[in-house]
DNA sequence: GTATAATCTTAACAATGTTAAGATTGGAGG
DNA sequence: CCTCCAATCTTAACATTGTTAAGATTATAC
């Protein structure tokens, strides 16, 4: 009766969005199944309809970060037309800056909290890997290809250019750095000038 | 009266000990300071007589282990005759693996655990990263110094030296891998085909 | 030998993850 | 429209945890 509606209708999307600003503002450790629970105004137990357990939600959060940028870089990087042209690396940067400029808090929720495991190896199984990096890997290695360059400096680059894009990222979603209508061009000349 | 003394004599070395055991048994997610308390036979507030916190408890075994570490690779370090022959980075290496396989449980407890916090960056602030590693790191410059090599060059080598060697620990501490007395050639004659 | 500081114990508190049992509700099938 | 069922949520309770307070015990300095 009233506004106060038994069933949430969004609980599970909520309990994530709230736990990735819970989680910004308070840091992983007094992160608390209860205190989210309390943010969405649902009962201590709700979550456990929608998770099995505090770590299961908190993988949740990841995934639901993960999905969504993966989805952007995905998008972008097929609206180019040439899956081979160098090009497509700066298109995928950019987005890659962007997703982030747009999204600030879900840039300090990955990798602002010791606890959130994001591999980032060039060695180690693929597949347990941080899934944007992967993306971008392959990409280059695609782009690369018909370069006939050794494997080293391949490797070596696809670093390079993930450091200036993922530092590119880190400073723009600093506070006090404003989103401004030159970034795109800014990121444009800075991976040009690789 | 009889055996039980009222005063344990040693609970702080003797938490930090059964800390790291206790870790190493059941992750760190699962570490209590009351667990702890209850493996050195001594109340759930014992504790609290040698150390503020469970995170300073933590942070002590941390210290615990590097400083052994440490002075473990600077005993080593010293004891060569010439401190800028390349040699010394071998004695170095040589020790770096022989202290792991002489501490196993050293090794996984530092580098198996999510949580505990071990930063091995190049440009990262210095003092911020694992001193051992930055240990390496310096003997290694001084050793490269007459060589008028680039810095890029002298960087990357000291990561390749540093990743054989800490592979190799990783490799030597694995279980069913036995410690045999082959161990030192072997590392030298992988150090020196570098 | 006594005062004092260090060390340890017991008891209690609030917060937390998790489970059990039951209430409420939306929706499918009649 | 009505009924039944599964999904969703609530209340209540439990064990575990970090931490503190107050006091007991012991070592040590004087």
């Amino acid at each position: 009766m009233g506004n106060k509606l038994y069933h949430h209708g969004d609980l599970r999307n909520s309990l994530i969005e709230a736990g990735i600003e819970l989680i910004n503002q308070e840091g992983v450790k007094r992160f608390s199944l209860r205190k989210v629970s309390a943010l969405c105004g649902v009962s201590q137990a709700a979550p456990y309809s929608h998770f099995q357990s505090k770590e299961d939600l908190l993988k949740a959060m990841q995934d639901y970060v993960t999905e969504q940028f993966m989805a952007d870089l995905e998008r972008s990087i097929q609206s180019y037309t040439n899956q081979n042209d160098p090009g497509v690396l700066v298109q995928m940067g950019k987005s890659y800056v962007m997703f982030f400029i747009n999204h600030p808090h879900y840039f300090h929720f990955l990798f602002s909290q010791p606890c959130m495991t994001v591999n980032l190896s060039i060695e180690g199984d693929a597949a347990e890997n941080f899934q944007p990096f992967e993306l971008l890997r392959t990409t280059a290695l695609r782009v690369f290809e018909k370069d006939k360059l050794s494997k080293e400096i391949i490797e070596d680059t696809i670093i390079a250019l993930w450091a200036t894009v993922h530092g590119l990222a880190s400073i723009a979603t600093m506070k006090n750095v404003h989103y401004d209508k030159d970034w795109e061009t800014k990121i444009e000349d800075i991976i040009w000038n690789k």
